[in-house]
DNA sequence: ACTTATTTACGTAATTTTATTCCAATATAC
DNA sequence: GTATATTGGAATAAAATTACGTAAATAAGT
């Protein structure tokens, strides 16, 4: 995870391998960041007591492209709030502590996503998606509740989907994936056999793959569309948090996507949907 | 819902009191309020058609000191989540503009629930979880995906866990509830029949009926241990997207909060269960 | 251990870029 | 047709960056 979202946290974490007076202007930054982002060029300099070549320096050290620019990321940083520089949850954190760090890393995974969305995959799955005679929802474990919650929304949307979770059933779906079938598949780390597996026998039908998952993973290899989710995770020690919002939201997207291409003739039918569930709830007061 | 910390939604908003120029100025900045962070006076001006101190004035009628405070407003609006004052997907919307709008949506709802946590029930939730025998999730249409989700985790957190997605299984189950059963309703609205009724079946058990809800609903009413999850979305036309999310997190948070509660000991389990998934798939190239 | 060379760090001053103010010109309202 | 508001040009001011020289630190040689 090289882009550190919160550029507080990286002038903290840099500090020792700092020289004299770029310690000091980290040190003034730190002190009062907010100030820091108000302040001219000069009055930092003033504040640090060194001068405004120094300030410029440290500025692009921190892979700004100048004082200005710094400012603008340090704003950006203090603004999404996230506070936490460790962001795994430590034995010893409190409950003031640790459900905010988990809140600050989704909240950070999503903006991050935000700027980087592979909108034209997105843009083809969604193709896809509206075409098919029917579409596959397919993960394993915790993306197993995430092709649930797919099926579930797209079936709303009058899309023909059905999901699985085992991949035996899904081997037998793939062998006789025929035109106008899409196979949509769902992973973090896109390296599950069996699910990669699964995209190689389909990807070898007349069916489309679609792969919601890691770039460059051998599940992305596979498939015909792949939309990149590459939140960066140690799954190694957690289960997979982060990665699975940012799914959830491009699920969103995507059936945001297909009812837009549907046309505002559709609305209707999602109404009648709405009012067959009325029934099940006691009315709002 | 009219959170105006907005400096995006400000301008929208007050686009019909301006005059030409200024008008000019705001659809320029509207039109891509990332580039006008990062652009001079002078480019701004350029790309609105208008002269320099016509920019200057508009960044003054919106209350900043001048251009380069008003960018740095700008910025601090753009980070902390919320671009569009709509935020419902119209069909106008191009694929340029409604993913960013559900990833706003998202990552609004997320901000705004982390600041307004119901950290004692999620410390009492924690409490009945760590101590429970068993615990039943228990979620009906889009929050099902989220009972299964959390099925997953607190499995692997060593906590005996059951979910079903039958509302006949779940009064019988209900029925049955003894000491150390903990029921989790995970639900949008808090008013669906079936699940309701389970809670209330369920709290004259001696089990303890936890709920995931809106505040006030009747289900919140039928729980021993409610975590209000208090995002406002217009379900009458869509479904719940956001509320969804914040549930996951929050799940997230309890999980952290019983691993925390088991001790640093309880680490090598969790190793165990990574380590037997590992032959499931292909190594990291 | 001391000197000298070489690199690195830092600040002064000049330059350039950027933003603001002032004022005149134009458009708009009354 | 006058008054008022709106706008842009040019001048000014402010801010940031660059170039360059000096000082400090480190390394190499004696």
């Amino acid at each position: 995870m090289t882009t550190e979202s919160n550029l507080l946290a990286t002038i903290q974490s840099k500090l020792p391998d700092l020289n004299k007076s770029e310690a000091k202007v980290a040190a003034a930054i730190l002190q009062n960041p907010e100030d820091a982002t108000r302040s001219s060029i000069a009055s930092l300099a003033g504040v640090a007591g060194v001068s405004e070549p120094s300030v410029n320096r440290f500025c692009k050290t921190f892979g700004a492209s100048g004082f200005p620019d710094f400012k603008l990321q340090l704003a950006r940083s203090l603004a999404s709030g996230v506070r936490y520089v460790s962001r795994a949850v430590a034995f010893s954190d409190d409950i003031q502590t640790f459900p905010r760090k988990l809140f600050d890393n989704a909240i950070n995974a999503l903006i991050t996503s935000r700027e980087d969305l592979p909108l034209p995959a997105i843009e083809r799955a969604v193709d896809h998606i509206s075409q098919a005679r029917r579409v596959i929802f397919f993960g394993l474990g915790t993306s197993a509740a995430v092709a649930r919650d797919a099926e579930h929304k797209f079936f709303r949307f009058n899309v023909p989907v059905i999901t699985h979770e085992d991949p035996l059933m899904l081997r037998m779906l793939a062998v006789s994936g025929g035109v106008g079938d899409v196979f949509f598949f769902i992973s973090h780390t896109g390296r599950t056999k069996a699910l990669v597996e699964a995209a190689q026998i389909a990807s070898n039908t007349e069916a489309t793959v679609v792969a919601m998952t890691h770039e460059g993973s051998p599940l992305a290899e596979h498939s015909h569309c792949c939309i990149h989710v590459n939140v960066e995770e140690d799954t190694d020690h957690y289960l997979p948090m982060t990665s699975r919002l940012v799914q959830l939201v491009i699920l969103d997207v995507l059936a945001a996507g297909v009812t837009l291409r549907r046309g505002e003739s559709f609305t209707p039918y999602l109404a009648r949907i709405k009012d067959s569930l009325k029934d099940t709830r006691y009315p709002t007061s």
